[in-house]
DNA sequence: GCCAACGTTGGC
DNA sequence: GCCAACGTTGGC
């Protein structure tokens, strides 16, 4: 099993959003970005689990942990001209665009604010902490990841 | 709202 | 292939 970090602005999916879901399962859609992309193509594998990360809101924070509940597959919003993300370059035939589906596990004991995860040397090499990173889709080495569940 | 850091686009 | 312009992300 990997492990990884999925960022999502509460305003648009929140983590309560997700453990209403049916299922408490929702398909990660929308993602546009090439190295995220790769990583949703190739090495995201069902079984895998991730911290869910609120960006772009008062307190950026990692606040619960949850599954990948599906093998890839073609994101069908890229498809729709009515969807936000449409992306004409995308076609059932050739896809461009991959998404999985995510189950929630469950929330954190508590929520481990970003400023507060950026004051341990541990976390240092976390790509979420890298000077100018943006992906939405990241990976979280092994160590990180225990250690991190030691800070709740 | 500001701004740094990226990614993408398109002219050449 | 270069690079300026522009758009987006996301913390603060």
């Amino acid at each position: 099993m990997k492990t990884w970090l999925l960022k999502s602005e509460p305003s648009a999916f929140s983590i309560d959003d997700l453990e209403r879901r049916p299922g408490h399962t929702e398909p990660w859609d929308g993602v546009r970005n090439y190295q995220a992309r790769n990583l949703l193509r190739d090495q995201i594998k069902r079984g895998d689990q991730a911290f869910f990360y609120h960006s772009s809101c008062p307190q950026p924070a990692i606040v619960g942990v949850v599954e990948v509940a599906s093998d890839r597959r073609p994101d069908p919003t890229a498809f729709d001209p009515a969807a936000a993300h449409y992306d004409p370059g995308s076609t059932p035939d050739n896809p461009r665009w991959y998404l999985v589906d995510v189950r929630f596990l469950r929330r954190l004991r508590r929520p481990l604010p970003l400023a507060e995860l950026k004051t341990h040397p541990e976390l240092a090499g976390l790509p979420l902490l890298q000077k100018g990173n943006r992906l939405s889709v990241m990976p979280v080495g092994a160590a990180e990841w225990a250690f991190i569940l030691s800070l709740e």
